[in-house]
DNA sequence: CATGAATGAGATTTCATTCAT
DNA sequence: TATGAATGAAATCTCATTCAT
């Protein structure tokens, strides 16, 4: 059954849902095609037991880090950003796993759902926690903490590089340690506190 | 023949490029099946004509606007990030544009390279010339001239921000207003020259 | 089209619903498979088509009669139960027709319904017609015009001699002339007035 | 086992021979699929240890009644017509063997052996032989004796009856009550003897 | 220009049946 | 006895595509 996992996920992610074949699938995994149905209903489900198998604690270290965080915020701010470029995606796994998000979550409301409160919801919290608790310790300009959106336009470049590698290719999108570089800069220094 | 581009640009962008039929395109458009295949030799041809279809010059404003303007760079970046939060994904036909761009890019290499140079190079141009006319004119520091990944990180939240909305809706999604807001306070934050 | 529904009621006739398959049905039709569906939307549909399509005037003829009959009751009377006997089933397409009926009907409510009303009801309502005239002119036992049940009675000889040919071959079942010979004795004494 | 039959009997009975699923019945009986073929080589085995397992000595009853019966014939045939309305499809079992049997017969043609064999081959013989003591006490006509059709004709209402309620459902058809009274009428005029 | 009948490959799904445990 | 993983054939249905009219 992992192996029919395995398989399916190869197979979704090259094809995507819809362009996916079960057929193809079973022989992926060398099994029948009626063993697939033996372990998932139909087409969809098989679609979501993927996704859900994907699905990894990758925040669980950053979660934990930023409670422990000994130095200032504005390091750990940078260290989350630079997880962000270089981790998000390298692993492919979770590059298929995004790349079917991307595509087909308005296609699968539980599937958005999920993105949003298991991926989205909790990178926000982890940011909006850093910059909250910069602003209290005088490191980052007061104002920073009364902008809800500034948590998201702190992951966006980051998630979007990732969406840009997927969409037109590694090699002839926005270079990633570039646009880290350039992100770090932009939002340390558009936190800092204000001189005078 | 603009019936049947419009047919299938709501074809596809409800089902997506696999899960749309040419059946319900021709009787979404009126027509009969086989007159599509006057038009259009495959349904690949089809799906190409209707992005191509939809492509408007949705940057030529914004290019002539940064040639000519007077004032201050950092009110035209302003201007600039408003417009990307504000316009981007709000004409239907741009959002179904973009959703379908996001979900078959990667089947369609053409399609990615319509993307790339046509959308995400003439952006990052665009953003681009804004930092070095600030730099050059010593609103921005100075080092911002320097990082090859800024254009691409100061586009970012915008274009995430309609990511996020086309995966898991409007209302689900992060505010625009404030993710506009707090884009704009930290673009300008972050480009400001630094005090001696 | 018409092969389609020729060929649909052979296989629907030997197999059952349940057994008669579309690619079969299509080979005995010398079509593809996917015309049978340019035509009719599911097996189903089909399977309606096909029913709808056997239905025939069957009681016109004798509906007519019953009006203008010049002669004695008793004697249409018996001219009705000889029809019922002779013809019910003689035709190869009504005999499927009601093979199908018996053995679909109770998982099709239409044709459930169908039957109900154009074969039943129609038949009851026929030698209902034939008693109270009897019983008008003297001719049946007064006491008839008023068992409602009586026309179900008279018709079932005929209409059970035909289920058992269907169930158990028209060699095996009550001989069909002996029946109806039988059947004529017991209706005509069994209306005639009571002496004294 | 028995609880296997039960299940296969209810399964059959909804769905019919071509629509019932070994795994719904294994489902349905609490058992794995693999256990009914512990048992029962095949699905049609199964069908048939289904069918053999409703027969019951409907008959046994009656048949015993017409050898020790002490009163008129004409008595004892209105008990056998009035038991034929009110048992005939009473029981739920029975139903579904009558169901099953009407339905499939023609495709089992052992089923369709056993059921001349062991229902209608009992019934007209009891039937006939009532006939033909009513005639040898002078209770009936004499011709009744030399016509062969006429138990099969007497029986036949009953039959039907309960062909149509199966068909079209016990509140459509015609009515029990009423067709019982009507046949028991029609059949005691029908055989009495003849004033001279 | 326009139709729609016709095709045939391939999709998902079901299911009786087998067999190692 | 009893399980349930595994198979493979066949079922229904879809759909891009062709072509005579």
């Amino acid at each position: 059954m992992p192996q029919i996992l395995d398989a399916a996920l190869e197979e979704f992610g090259e094809r995507g849902y819809g362009g996916a074949s079960m057929a193809a699938t079973a022989s992926r995994a060398g099994v029948a095609k009626g063993l697939i149905y033996h372990y998932f209903p139909s087409k969809a489900e098989l679609f979501k037991a993927v996704v859900r198998s994907c699905i990894q604690p990758a925040f669980a270290e950053l979660e934990r880090l930023v409670v422990v965080w000994p130095g200032p915020r504005a390091e750990l701010l940078q260290r989350i950003i630079e997880f962000g470029h270089t981790r998000v995606g390298e692993e492919p796994r979770q590059q298929m796993l995004f790349k079917l998000l991307l595509a087909e979550a308005s296609r699968f409301p539980e599937l958005a759902e999920f993105y949003r409160a298991e991926v989205l919801a909790r990178g926000l919290g982890l940011v909006g926690q850093v910059v909250r608790a910069g602003v209290a310790s005088g490191e980052f300009r007061a104002d920073a903490a009364d902008e809800p959106g500034l948590a998201a336009v702190l992951l966006a470049p980051a998630a979007m590089g990732a969406v840009w590698r997927l969409m037109i290719g590694e090699d002839r999108a926005p270079d990633r340690q570039e646009m880290c570089r350039a992100h770090v800069a932009l939002a340390l220094n558009g936190l800092r506190r204000q001189p005078g």
